[in-house]
RNA sequence: UCAGUCGGCUGGACGGCCGCUCCGGCAUUUCACCGAAAGGUGGCCGGGGAGGAAAGUCCGGGCUCCAAGGACAAACGGUGCCGGAUAACGUCCGGCGGGGGCAACCCCAGGGAAAGUGCCACAGAGAGCAGACCGCCCGUCUUCGCGAAAGCUUCGACGGGUAAGGGUGAAAAGGUGCGGUAAGAGCGCACCGCGCCGGCGGCAACGCAGGCGGCACGGCAAACCCCACCGGGAGCAAGACCGAAUAGGAGCGGCGCGGGACGCAAGUCUCAGGUCCUGUCCGGAUCAGCCGUUCGGGUAGGUUGCUGGAGGCGGCGGGUAACCGGCGUCCCAGAGGAAUGGCCGUCACGCAUGUGGCUCGCGCUACAUGCCUUACAGAACCCGGCUUAUAGGCCGGCUGAUAUG
RNA sequence: GCUGCCGUAGCUCAGUGGUAGAGCACUUCAUUGGUAAUGAAGAGGUCCACAGUUCAAUCCUGUGCGGCAGCA
């Protein structure tokens, strides 16, 4: 998995599409190139002290991780901002929100891909 | 057994599937991808992978750079009983002094207020080399009453004595007792306190006993200050190496040369700067621009610093202890938008609820279900401390009370 | 990583070792036919928390909590 790592990369994302769900914020922006899928991920303070912050940043990733890669598109970039919900809700049902959110941000996907 | 106090340890266990990162080995190693470059990413196997506080950043060091001839001082900041430990410390250990507690034990902190400056509100008569408000006592005068008188007694005024008692205050001119006195008072005596003197014990802080002095010297220096000791500054984003584009600097080569007027333009006319060769004139070169190329500095970026160290563990010796010495053994995290994880199963612990048993009751115990899967909390150059947060569990020393033998 | 500042009434801020104030806001009364303005009176505080120094702490010292700002 590529990840972010340039704040400027942040920033540009943070212009693009946003569908808010229970336990994250998700971003998505198309890149000018055709490279792979890149992924970051912010936890601000707010969230909570560190133990909470990196605990919310690891089982975000796990569910990008384990999602379907069919649905990301090739050439974009997206950003998970963490809420506090990712503390306690339950892995499945986090899963079951990222492909909802995933599904909203690429409707035009949703056709071709039931074809397929 | 109960209550207390001090110290130490621990901080879930086992397994399955899927991942991350570092190290080592093998393979690839003229390979593929990203990048202008520097450089980075990519395979398989094995091994390692958060804490007692990783936290706060309150101190002390190592390391690196900067500054500086050396030392001292000034300014500023810090520390402060004595001795020791240590690389060092504001830390630790042992002892001294004061306070609290029946005790185990806990808490506090230098000297100087007779070097100087300053503050001590309110209350109170008097508060800084301080004081007679009430009171007590004496004398004179007056007044009430008793009395034959001497005298006693009551009210008041004036003069004086007095620091015992009352009252104010955080603090009131050493404290308690006896004597003494008109009443009192270190006025005298005893004990305690304080000061001075020399003696003894102790490395020292200090302690012990003795003599002398009738007491002179209130508190605050976490108020200024004096004394002693310590401190040059910055911090791994330190520093080192590699190194685009753009702008700027230097060298070389080529082309070109400033201002004004007229003109659509080509061009024409006119005026002319700095430096050098020459002091002046003339003449010449060159600069006031552009392009190319080379060089050095250096930004973004990359690599490194980066983990073997005042290191851990075991037993031995020295020391009351903190700690030290030597021996054996081990290698034990190194990320960089930041790895050390995600999901699941079983068990242990804990909590809650229900049911059964024991019990007057508190409660104890067995089973079932559910919850938390643990509290506080995440390395960021590395160490030694301090402080703060912390569910639950375990071990040991000591003290007091009670019971039994 | 390093450094500085702040925390006082509902809000914005003074303040000093000796029982804490200002402006706005709030309440009541007066004024007006009524409202505003004006006038008078009043209420409202763990001086961020905990220890220590002091007779006495909002102030001095230490520790903690929260907030703001700066440098590299």
């Amino acid at each position: 998995m590529e990840r972010l790592r340039q704040r400027a990369d942040f920033l540009a994302t943070a212009t693009g599409t946003k569908v808010p769900a229970a336990a994250f914020v998700l971003q998505a922006r198309k890149r000018s190139d055709e490279g792979p899928v890149r992924f970051g991920f912010t936890v601000t303070k707010k969230i909570g002290n560190a133990v909470e912050r990196n605990r919310v940043r690891r089982r975000l990733r796990e569910i990008v991780r384990h999602a379907k890669a069919a649905r990301m598109c090739a050439g974009h970039d997206y950003v998970l901002i963490g809420r506090r919900a990712a503390l306690t809700h339950t892995f499945a049902r986090m899963a079951e929100e990222f492909e909802a959110a995933l599904r909203r941000m690429h409707p035009e996907w949703q056709g071709n891909t039931s074809i397929a």
